[in-house]
DNA sequence: AAAAATATTTAGATTAGACTAAATTTTTAA
DNA sequence: TTAAAAATTTAGTCTAATCTAAATATTTTT
C-alpha cells in the first residue's frame, strides 16, 4: 500500500518515462513534482527499497513491473474519473485534471471497477488518452501530430499534447475538441502557421497550436 | 483549509457531541479516531488556534460556529457519496463506509454540488441519515427507537444507530432496511426480547437489536 | 474529606516528507 | 583533456502527526 505521495512519484515516473527513453533523471521529475531535486533523490531511495524503481546513484531511475503496474493503476483511476466528471458532472475538459489528482488516490478496487462499468467501459478519457482495463492494458492506437499530417488530407483530433487548461480552453473557443475533423488547407512557409479546415469554419493556427494536437489520418 | 486529519477531528468531534451534551471529552475522541488520548491533546490545541473549537485545558472541546460548518461540509460529502455508491456503483448499505471515509476530504464544490444535482437532491443516504444541502441545513424529522414504539402501532424503520457493516448485514439477513414497516407484536418481559412483524414476516429480536433501529411511528 | 482511580496534559522521541546549503559526480565546452 | 557548468547527492533542519512515559488535574469512592 502506497502514501500519497509515493504514488505521485510512481505517477511522475511513469508519464516522464513515456515521453522520453532511458532513465528518468531527478531534476525532470523534481519539475513535474514541483519538489527540489534533494527531495526527489530522497524519494527514489524509497521507492527502490520497495522495489518499485531500479536506482543507481547519478544515474537516474526506471520503473520496476512493479512500479509500472502500480503506475498504470492510478492512471487507470485518473482517467476513469476524469471521464466520469465530463460525462455526469457537467466539468469541462479543462476543469477535471485537479480534481482527478485527488480521486485517483481513492483506494477501493470495488469503486474502480464498478466505476468502469457505470461509464461502460470507457476506451479513452476527455482528453483522448488510453484508459488502462482491469488488466492494465490499453489499446493506444498509432497517432500524429497536426504538423505532420500532409496538407489536404483530412483526420480527425484524438487528443491533446499539452493538457493546460489553458490551451484547452483556447481549443475550445476555436472550437476544436476530441471527433473534430481537420485538414490542413495551406502551410504558410514564412513562419509554419497553418490554415486548417476545422469541423466547417477555416481558421490559422501557429506552428506551436499544432504541435499539441494529435490526429488520426 | 484543513489537513485530512483535522477534518477527521472535526467530524468526530461533531458527532460525539450530537450523541451527548455538554463539552466533548478528550478520551472520546481517542476512541472514535483511534489514537491516543495525548494526541488527541496536541489536535485540540491546534483545532483551537484555528478558531475551529472551544478549548480549556481538561474541559474538553466545543465547536465553534466555524467548526460545525467545516464539520458539516465533510458530513454533507460522505453522505452524498455513500447516496452515490448505493444507487449507482452496486454497492450493498454495510460497505459504503470506509470508501466514504476517503471520498469525504475531496476538495471541490463544484463536484460535490454537482454530485448533488445528479443524484437529484437527496435528503437522506442508505442509513437513514440526513444530507446537510448546499446552505449546511438538514431536515431531521422526530424518530424513536424500536423499544419505545408502542406495542401493535405500526412504524416505518428510517435509520440505524450502529453503522457498523456486522449489524448491517445482520439486518440484511432477517429483511429489515430502511422503509420497512414494523410492528411490535409481543413484548417478552422475561428478557425483553420483542416479536415483531417485518413487512410480510414476523421474527423475533432482542432487545439490543431494537435499540439499534429508528423507527417513525 | 482524604485516598484511589481515572482522565488529561506535558515532555521528549519518532517518522514521513520536505527544505537549504554544501559537497560530489557527471556532462559540456573550451 | 582539462576547466567550467550542470546535475545529483549528502548532511543537517523543519513541520505535522503520531507515540510513550511521567506528571498533574479531576472525579469517584470509601
Amino acid at each position: 500500500m502506497q502514501t500519497l505521495s509515493t504514488e505521485d512519484y510512481l505517477k511522475a515516473i511513469y508519464h516522464v518515462s513515456q515521453s522520453s527513453s532511458g532513465a528518468v533523471a531527478t531534476t525532470s521529475i523534481a519539475k513535474q513534482i514541483g519538489a527540489k531535486p534533494s527531495s526527489v533523490t530522497d524519494m527514489f531511495r524509497k521507492l527502490s527499497d520497495q522495489n518499485l524503481v531500479k536506482y543507481q546513484k547519478y544515474q537516474g531511475v526506471s520503473l520496476t513491473n512493479e512500479g509500472v503496474k502500480t503506475a498504470l493503476r492510478i492512471v487507470r483511476k485518473h482517467r476513469l474519473w476524469e471521464s466520469f466528471l465530463v460525462s455526469h458532472l457537467n466539468f469541462n475538459w479543462d476543469e477535471v485534471h485537479q480534481v482527478a489528482e485527488q480521486l485517483e488516490h481513492i483506494q477501493s478496487e470495488k469503486l474502480t471497477n464498478e466505476l468502469e462499468r457505470f461509464l461502460d467501459y470507457p476506451t479513452h478519457d476527455p482528453h483522448g488518452d488510453p484508459i488502462p482495463n482491469r488488466a492494465l492494458f490499453m489499446k493506444t492506437y498509432s497517432k500524429i501530430l497536426l504538423t505532420e499530417l500532409p496538407v489536404n488530407k483530412e483526420g480527425v483530433c484524438i487528443g491533446v499534447k499539452d493538457n493546460s487548461s489553458g490551451f484547452l480552453r483556447y481549443l475550445d473557443r476555436r472550437q476544436i475538441g476530441i471527433g473534430t475533423t481537420l485538414q490542413v488547407l495551406h502551410r504558410e512557409d514564412f513562419d509554419d502557421s497553418l490554415h486548417i479546415q476545422a469541423g466547417k469554419s477555416t481558421l490559422m493556427i501557429t506552428k506551436k497550436t499544432a504541435e499539441n494536437i494529435y490526429v488520426k489520418p
